[in-house]
DNA sequence: GTATCGATTAGC
DNA sequence: CTAATCGATACA
């Protein structure tokens, strides 16, 4: 994942990722039908749909279905790879050293915060142009040891495993966070 | 119109 | 463990 902005470059691998499944997941924001507010995601793949929750953090989705079915995930944490220090930044947090790396964008929130993801900014960019600021991308990395897990943070469905996680990797959410 | 809750996070 | 915080949603 990159993201472009005055000059500087962020970057970043995607490391844990969510699936939402549709009108038929219960955990899904598209289980209540098509609106304004998710219609991104009964649109055609490779889409970003942005919300806002818990009256303070955005979260980052790729639309994944055809055009007219809805799909959709989630961006759960990234392993930062350039632009660290603007990450900082933009999260507000000071860096004591690279075990303080994963405060950057470990969690869907936290990982939007360090990109300066919005939902005015960013819902329904076309994530796979590379012309738009925010662009995912094939660096040629060749993943090994993924692992499947239920989903966090949700009561319905909640057994599914639909949470794909690098097995080992140090910048997955949920873990405790090392202070200091 | 009001009430409730959430695909989270930070702080105690 | 709980508070914060507000848009979306459910309900009267």
């Amino acid at each position: 994942m990159r993201h472009e902005e005055h000059g500087s470059t962020l970057s970043a691998r995607i490391v844990e990722v969510e699936a939402y499944l549709g009108e038929r997941d219960p955990a899904a924001h598209a289980a209540a039908g098509k609106t304004l507010r998710n219609a991104v995601i009964f649109g055609p793949p490779g889409y970003a749909y942005v919300y806002f929750i818990y009256g303070n953090h955005f979260c980052l989705n790729v639309s994944c279905e055809r055009e007219g079915l809805a799909g959709c995930v989630l961006f759960r944490a990234l392993e930062p790879i350039t632009g660290i220090e603007e990450m900082a930044r933009a999260r507000g947090i000071e860096l004591h050293g690279p075990k303080d790396w994963r405060k950057l964008t470990s969690g869907p929130g936290r990982l939007c915060e360090a990109f300066g993801i919005t939902r005015v900014r960013d819902n329904g960019m076309d994530l796979t142009a590379g012309a738009g600021s925010l662009w995912i991308g094939d660096d040629g990395y060749s993943a090994r040891g993924i692992v499947a897990t239920p989903r966090i943070g949700i009561v319905k469905a909640a057994d599914k495993p639909l949470r794909y996680l690098l097995g080992g990797n140090r910048f997955v959410s949920g873990v405790k966070l090392l202070s200091r």
